[in-house]
RNA sequence: GCGCCCAUAGUUCAAUGGAUAGAACGUCAGAUUGCGGAUCUGAAGGUUGUAGGUUCGACUCCUACUGGGCGCACCA
């Protein structure tokens, strides 16, 4: 990785500084390598000399200029130029040699391009969507689904080993389960939807040996479950490595294990008749009832079951995606994990509310707005990339319109059709392999331009499974297009000159495998016509 | 009342404490006997909600306020 490389030689140029007395000894803080804004300020940059002015007792600026001199000599395969700006930038600007060379390893990596090393040997738990089994799915559940399912894949691009989980709060003992129950039964208010009513028959015969109103819903909650399942995997392209039900942890009595270890611990009290755990011990605001006066568990202690439950499966990082509706949680189940002795990550993400932007379409007042509406109204592909382009925690609004476009103006397309255009122009010529040939003829500032964009991939995949900032990836994607756009427009491929096409196939080949893996991550297609 | 999230261009959104705050859509003006014009080039558009503070430097961190969303159950 280039910014990685640029990292180390920074480390090593002050380290060369100390030695020679140049510098004081000092603990070299963590080094920042940033893609500046202008081009005049090059390719990277870095503010280290900044950072250490203090510490090192010296101005900004002869820090620097220490470095870059450095720099210059350490970085020699690398750079073209070294560039110290007041007040103390260091600006890289990399050289043609070196560009060249990362088309080649590009090429050669393919698929692996951005498959990085960070979270090797390491296993992540991702938790997402998790819709109760009463109903269907909502544009919110959408949210959360792609959200998920995208970290998942950067996560494993950067190296861990992901388990994509989904919990199922199917427990008889449930209130909504309940009130399905009463809906199975007859005895529900609530409206029927013909799909529903067709469910209810089907299962009479098992309805009127159901033991009471929680049996009847669980029953009747499994069959939706199942239409969910399909929607999830048929539909949204998700696969769920696994599936956890609620129901089957009290089947188990973990629920019942849990709440014995909580009480042997002597956080468990009682005060008006419930059972309270003294999770205020731990972080929370107040404590939390986990046994009614009824007697029946809460939704609480089941969820510190189905935590204890993952804390035990050798995770290093925990991650929750919850809906905005949920946040309140969050304190409780930190709490939680703090009483369990949980040692690694454990995140909790919270997805803020999504809504139609207004438009000739969203006339649906009234109407929930069903997920599966909306995918059958913008296709999974346009339906993913809007999603995933707008940070999780501000409120989102669907453009559907903008969307359902097919051209240019859905930037969805715009990506899709830099793609296909390339397999458009590989089909033109005879030999569609791997070309390593006369990369060296690549001197352009657009095919330069290109190249740049190409070799920060990895570190997008990098910076995201850090800080879960998923819109980089389709902002990424956008400008990988443009640059393209642009190459493709001042460039022609397939020319007489044999040697510079080779080259330039090479080039275009690198940026398909790019464009490629950069949809793949996000769950969208990668057409080779539209 | 308390807690969490948000407030940035006409709109939808970006921006690790860094340099002239960026995209997309919309608006306006241009480009093609060319590998897919489903493309490209340019312009207009901003006191980053308000007022303070922290520092070499703040959209970003802190405090107070204003406005919006979501929570604050012996629901899940």
């Amino acid at each position: 990785m280039t910014r990685e490389k640029i990292k180390n030689l920074i480390q090593k140029a002050i380290q060369k500084a100390q030695q020679e007395k140049k510098l004081t000894k000092f603990k070299i803080p963590e080094i920042l390598v940033e893609k500046p804004e202008e081009k005049i300020h090059g390719d990277y940059a870095t503010n280290t000399a900044l950072k250490i002015a203090r510490i090192g007792k010296m101005s900004p600026m002869e820090i620097a200029n220490l470095l870059g001199s450095r720099l210059q000599v350490l970085g020699s395969q690398l750079f073209e130029k070294v560039k110290i700006v007041e007040p103390g930038f260091i600006n890289f600007f990399l050289s043609k040699e070196y560009l060249q060379r990362e088309v080649e390893g590009i090429l050669r990596e393919g698929e692996e391009f951005g498959k990085l090393e960070i979270g090797k040997n390491q296993k992540v738990n991702a938790e997402f969507i998790s819709a109760n089994p009463t109903g269907f799915l909502h544009l919110g559940n959408g949210r959360g689904a792609f959200f998920g399912d995208c970290l998942s894949n950067i996560i494993e691009k950067a190296g861990y080993k992901v388990t994509r989980e989904y919990y199922i709060n199917d427990a008889m003992g449930n209130s909504q389960i309940k009130i399905l129950g009463k809906t199975a039964l007859g005895k529900g208010i609530t409206y029927l939807t013909k799909d529903l009513q067709s469910k209810i028959k089907k299962l009479s015969p098992k309805l009127r040996l159901a033991a009471d109103e929680g049996e009847a819903g669980f029953l009747l909650s499994q069959g939706i479950q199942k239409d969910i399942r399909d929607f999830i995997k048929k539909k949204l392209k998700i696969k769920f490595d696994k599936w956890i039900s609620e129901e089957n942890f009290y089947r188990k009595s973990k629920i019942k294990k849990v709440y014995d270890m909580l009480r042997k611990k002597e956080l468990v009290y009682r005060k008006e008749g419930a059972e309270w755990l003294k999770i205020s011990k731990f972080g929370a605001k107040k404590d939390e009832v986990i046994i009614r006066q009824t007697g029946e568990p809460t939704y609480f202690l089941s969820d510190v079951a189905y935590h204890q439950d993952k804390f035990e499966r050798g995770f290093s990082k925990i991650i929750n995606i919850w809906g905005a509706d949920h946040q309140g949680h969050v304190p409780k189940m930190k709490a939680a994990a703090k009483i369990l002795g949980f040692r690694g990550d454990f995140d909790i993400l919270i997805s803020q509310i999504v809504r139609l932007k207004k438009g000739k379409i969203s006339k649906r007042r009234g109407k929930i707005v069903t997920l599966e509406w909306l995918i059958d109204e913008v296709g999974l592909d346009a339906a993913r990339f809007f999603y995933l382009m707008k940070s999780l925690n501000t409120q989102m609004e669907f453009d559907v319109e903008l969307a359902k476009e097919r051209s240019a103006k859905s930037p969805v397309y715009y990506v899709q059709y830099a793609h296909a255009r390339i397999a458009s122009i590989l089909r033109k010529t005879k030999n569609q392999k791997q070309k390593t040939k006369n990369l060296h003829l690549l001197s352009h500032p657009p095919e330069l331009n290109l190249i740049k964009q190409l070799i920060r991939f990895p570190e997008v995949v990098e910076d995201t499974a850090k800080d879960y900032q998923i819109q980089r990836i389709p902002q990424y994607a956008i400008d990988l297009a443009t640059v393209f756009h642009q190459f493709y427009r001042d460039c022609k491929v397939l020319s007489e000159d044999k040697e510079l096409t080779e080259a330039r196939l090479g080039l275009v080949l690198a940026t398909k495998n790019v464009l490629k893996n950069t949809l793949y991550v996000m769950g969208i297609s990668a057409p080779e016509r539209m």
